[in-house]
DNA sequence: ACCGTTCCCGGGAACGGTCCCGTGAAAATA
DNA sequence: TATTTTCACGGGACCGTTCCCGGGAACGGT
């Protein structure tokens, strides 16, 4: 019934001896009789006593945590490189904290600030879908904290990127509707101050000119990743008087809506329109037609990232690394070759 | 490129002054010249001065900081949860911590270890679908710190919980099922020492007993939460004498995944067979056909729990405080009525 | 008997803040 | 002018640890 939390002192006044010693003891340091420690041990363990973690960090000057900032927790793409991030800091023994910063930028800053100011050892950051400027970072970098960013990087800054070859497999997927006959191919494209969305539209729009296909800018959508848009320039895409017989869509979520609505109006898939889309989550599999989509290796981003960052922590001063996980296309139904009329 | 993180004690060096004064300047209190703080607060952001989290949460004796502890991120009702607390503790300006068990004891333990090693200021608990026991939350709310259980509550100990009336939805949708016309219903249930396992199962239990249908052990599946069983015990329950014409399944995935199995094998669904799941994941609505299922208020129930539990550490020693939030049925096709051959 | 080691342990500064208390000067009041 | 009040700031204990340093006791070797 006591309210009051027990500390080293409270055991080492217990025991007639100094708090010296309990530290000893406690912290499994050599120096100290084993009886003596026998005894600490049984006592600590009897008042559950719990080592404060805030004064050890204070002094040691380092807490033995990475911060990491995601736009959204529920989106299953950062859910997942979370998840690689845990596994990877849990083997290594060093504790998370996870922020989100809801898509926001200011947000994002206040994340940024209170992870620091919790004296993280370093940081892996997706930046958000706002945030177009990289001022809030410079000043962390330059004290030299550890910083790794992935998928949602940022360019212009001396850290560590972890991200996917985007333009390759955007490029990739576009061929494959090409070659499976589609030839007027919609684009949903994600915020293009995003390096990943830039690429993948490169991709995108390359694979066209490559096999001589116009480029049609009525054809390009510009989603910025908001769920409540779909039925919006679902419509739109119906309606345009050629109306496209493909969409390559920025993620699964997108794809599923407008097949849905496009099916709900008399649509077939894949024989009047293809669908593609970016994640591959689990649904895709359940879906009818099951949808095509690229394999976005968001666990092993995770896993990348943390790997880089708690090698950084570890080594001081090692220059920036930039690793490239390669995505995979994965082919169902919903692209399956196009009818020949 | 000085990599020494800037201190309160530099700035007030720099200034010739002393460091109550850079304090009290920094922490906004009053009994300060304007004009020194504004020297002090220019110096401060010109050097990017971050206050120390540690120091202040050490000698302040709380963090302002609360502490999650879920058996999965990756869940979407987990997620979803997180997402409540989340915005309620951001509207409070508290932060967050969340760290997951992986469905382990051993790590649900040693996640509240450290929570409590870094002083959080209360815990929000889902627990294990392994924690059967509850000892090792005991020495945590006698030491007063404020606890809230939810979803996965733990019943036998004195602290806040929030859950949903697992036995009225469970009642209910069984009962929907049988208005439809099914009267063969199986059940794919949870672990039976969770209390929302057993209430559920009890709920399906007795709306068939109202309606005097038998409860045939034979039709009620262990699913013990294991996506990875869907496939077994799927095919057992088609390879029964009498196949059920109707399944109640624990989660959404578990219900979809046997639902495709089942298409596969060429049953029409809802006139074969029905299905009905739980959590209403927004794939509810895309599958085919789409599937009904338990609201289950994931958000809700997250910012629940926060609200009792920022309540509770705002004003002390309130008792414990149990809330109920309402599931709700959503009918869709796939639980369509049965055909009458 | 003396000295060097080894073994345990205690004292106390330090980590970076907060906050109580004290104090000198200026301002207000008598 | 003398006294009180206000204002602005400094000194220093404290939060709970770690860790360096120093020292006494026991012990072995000469």
């Amino acid at each position: 019934m006591d309210k009051k939390t027990v500390t080293i002192k409270d055991i080492a006044r217990m025991l007639g001896i100094s708090k010296s010693t309990v530290s000893r003891a406690l912290s499994g340091r050599s120096d100290i009789h084993p009886e003596t420690k026998q005894k600490i041990m049984a006592l600590a363990s009897e008042l559950h006593y719990e080592p404060n973690a805030l004064a050890i960090n204070l002094k040691q000057q380092k807490t033995n945590t990475i911060g990491v900032i995601i736009p959204e927790t529920m989106n299953r793409f950062f859910a997942h490189a979370v998840g690689g991030i845990q596994k990877v800091s849990d083997m290594a023994g060093v504790n998370v904290m996870i922020c989100q910063s809801n898509e926001s930028y200011i947000s994002e800053k206040n994340n940024l600030h209170s992870l620091v100011s919790s004296r993280v050892d370093g940081l892996i950051v997706s930046i958000s879908r706002e945030t177009d400027r990289t001022d809030h970072f410079k000043p962390i970098i330059d004290r030299g904290i550890p910083m790794v960013f992935f998928d949602r990087i940022c360019q212009d800054i001396d850290a560590s990127q972890v991200y996917t070859d985007n333009y390759e497999i955007a490029f990739e997927g576009t061929e494959h509707l090409i070659l499976q006959g589609y030839r007027r191919i919609a684009f949903v494209a994600g915020p293009q101050h995003l390096f990943n969305s830039r690429n993948r539209l490169q991709g995108y729009v390359d694979a066209l000119k490559k096999h001589n296909l116009p480029v049609r800018e009525s054809y390009i959508v510009h989603s910025h990743y908001r769920s409540d848009k779909v039925e919006e320039y679902t419509r739109y895409l119906m309606q345009l008087p050629q109306r496209p017989d493909a969409v390559f869509a920025i993620n699964d979520y997108a794809a599923i809506e407008m097949m849905h609505i496009m099916k709900k109006s008399g649509l077939k898939i894949p024989d009047d329109i293809a669908f593609l889309g970016f994640n591959n989550e689990s649904m895709c599999r359940f879906v009818e037609p099951p949808l095509s989509s690229i394999d976005h290796p968001a666990h092993d981003m995770g896993a990348a990232a943390a790997e880089i960052l708690i090698t950084q922590i570890r080594h001081q001063n090692l220059k920036p690394e930039n690793r490239i996980i390669k995505s995979k296309l994965v082919i169902r139904e919903s692209t399956g070759a196009k009818q020949v009329l």
